[in-house]
DNA sequence: AAATAATTTGAAATCGATTTCAGGATAAAT
DNA sequence: ATTTATCCTGAAATCGATTTCAAATTATTT
């Protein structure tokens, strides 16, 4: 663990240069030279230290992924779909799990940027876009993930969430649905908004009054679409229909119709959005709206590198890619 | 971005050692000089580049853990214990996804211990105990989650397989069965092996004769558990019971039992491992043993940060954590 | 065989911080 | 006022690799 390169070097009877020049295979070595080398590093177990490299080499060839929760599988899709590209294009990454905390984002985001990697994809940040392109202006490397990003040098990836929130509106508005309450997100989010748009556009192309008192707010997670659900069931509005802007509220919608005795479709229509694991195995299944997370993963990690090696900046820099609606059990009833 | 601490200590007029005083508070400087620092840095936008201090300072509060793979919730409980704790304790986390492959294990383990962090984790490693224990003679800081390790360097914690293997079996002999299905994981992993160790304890404990054709292979995923009871269901055999070694493979039996009508719990009765976030909403619900995995992750880290500081070893280095049977219902009914 | 070109190699500089050590300034004690 | 102790500060060494530049070696050409 002590092994330094001068110690190979003066087992092989080198200059520390001449093992480096083997190390990187950066220059020619005679096969002799090399092999003495190689013997030294051999007998002694030298591993090369990579602070050291990387301090002077100026790159890490790791990338460091951000996520706001290691444990939606959401974000583990778009992982894979990042690690594997980057994998195949001799990269590692080195993923940090900000636990939905802003302040948490960003001191991992510090960490990261301080040279420790040499790019950052911030996966659905919790900070602002102002940030964002502050961090960026500083001369660091960013991409971004499940946002749009006005700046000339951050790739990003998102999906049209107006198109399929108009589809899900539409699916239900032809099923017989009119009276569709919106579980909407944290109010800050731009998904939240975005779904929102989607949701009062379909509404006013089937010329159907929007009524303000179907919005309700989830933030996000089972217990807030639960909460959310109770507050209406409580208001005694008349609806038949939710659409959730993510399966975790729908899991919480799904608790409230059980504890009222409403059953879902027959009652009470409910579509989600991310295609969670578990959309697939409750009962009933879950309609909801899958979007190709790990192609988003993948996708943006090839630009991102594709632009540290151009070092130049493309045309080509932020990529929608579309969601396709996933009709279950959840929704699959025609209301007369 | 391009902003040393030289220039730092240019623009305030002092030296760069005091420029590093004030920003690591390592021994006291005038107020009036860390005025005068600390507006240069501001001024400048200056962040300390930490590949150089991390080389310089020989650590880099950083901790890295390898899992095996990131999609599973199983592990992303163990990460959120491991992340609180050190994050407290002033340490950083970084996150590598194996995708349960032992090869980029290996390539990942590489890149973490070549000085990029002070410890790594590994989440039920793929490689061998003996492999393990090599690096660590190399003087490279590691430990365990998931998995006893023979080694007076590494911390480790785990549960106690054999116990609560017993303890399902046990309710399934209470409940009435007697022919009872064990769904092991791999063959090579200790978890697999120990699980079916307390299965075999359990029915000797209950001169229930062990029955060799009722152990099936299921690769502790769903695929592999629908397969295995394929090839069980194909095979006629009597049984009314299942264990499965994980809940991923429960799914799978559930999966099998649908396409043959076989009703559960009353025609055959399920039982997992992992108290996956799943079994709680599939139908009927799934019986599962819960590990506690958030403490798992805790417990250990602030041992290995404890180990780190003190630079020393202590006696109690290795935990084994109790799990619990949870009964829901997929095997909560009485057989007669 | 001598002159020239091409290839290997090593010495020293470098990456950007921290840390040691010693000197200078200031405060306390005589 | 002088001595002693304490506190601040800077110059230079250091962490462990890579890289530049020039020297030394080998290969090629005349």
């Amino acid at each position: 663990m002590d092994i330094k390169i001068v110690d190979v070097a003066a087992k092989a009877g080198v200059s520390p240069a001449t093992v480096s020049r083997v190390l990187n295979e950066s220059s020619s070595v005679t096969s002799k030279t090399k092999a003495k080398v190689m013997k030294a590093i051999e007998e002694l177990g030298y591993h090369p230290n990579a602070v050291a490299k990387n301090l002077r080499s100026q790159k890490s060839m790791t990338i460091g992924v951000i996520v706001p929760d290691i444990n939606a599988s959401y974000f583990a899709e778009i992982i894979k779909g990042i690690e594997n590209v980057a994998y195949a294009r001799k990269y590692k990454v080195i993923i940090c799990d900000a636990e939905n905390q802003k302040e948490k984002e960003a001191e991992y985001l510090t960490l990261l940027m301080n040279r420790t990697v040499d790019a950052a994809i911030l996966i659905a940040p919790l900070m602002s876009d102002e940030e964002i392109c502050q961090i960026s202006e500083k001369g660091y490397t960013l991409a971004v993930v499940g946002r749009y990003i006005e700046h000339d040098r951050i790739p990003c990836i998102y999906t049209d969430n107006v198109k399929f929130s108009k589809e899900v509106v539409q699916h239900l508005v032809e099923n017989g649905h009119r009276d569709i309450v919106f579980l909407s997100g944290y109010a800050e989010a731009i998904d939240s908004y975005e779904r929102l748009e989607g949701y009062l556009k379909a509404l006013r192309d089937y010329h159907i009054p929007f009524r303000p008192e179907l919005i309700e707010n989830g933030n996000f997670n089972e217990g807030g679409g639960y909460e959310a659900m109770k507050r209406l069931f409580d208001k005694n509005l008349h609806f038949t229909a939710v659409f959730a802007a993510n399966d975790e509220m729908a899991l919480g919608v799904y608790k409230a119709c059980a504890e009222r005795g409403i059953a879902i479709p027959s009652q009470l229509a409910v579509v989600g959005v991310d295609n969670n694991r578990i959309s697939k195995y409750i009962t009933p299944t879950l309609s909801t709206v899958n979007q190709p997370k790990y192609t988003m993963g993948a996708l943006l990690v090839e630009k991102l590198i594709d632009q540290m090696n151009e070092n130049q900046f493309h045309d080509k820099r932020t990529f929608k890619v579309d969601s396709e609606l996933i009709v279950r059990g959840s929704s699959n009833f025609r209301r007369e």
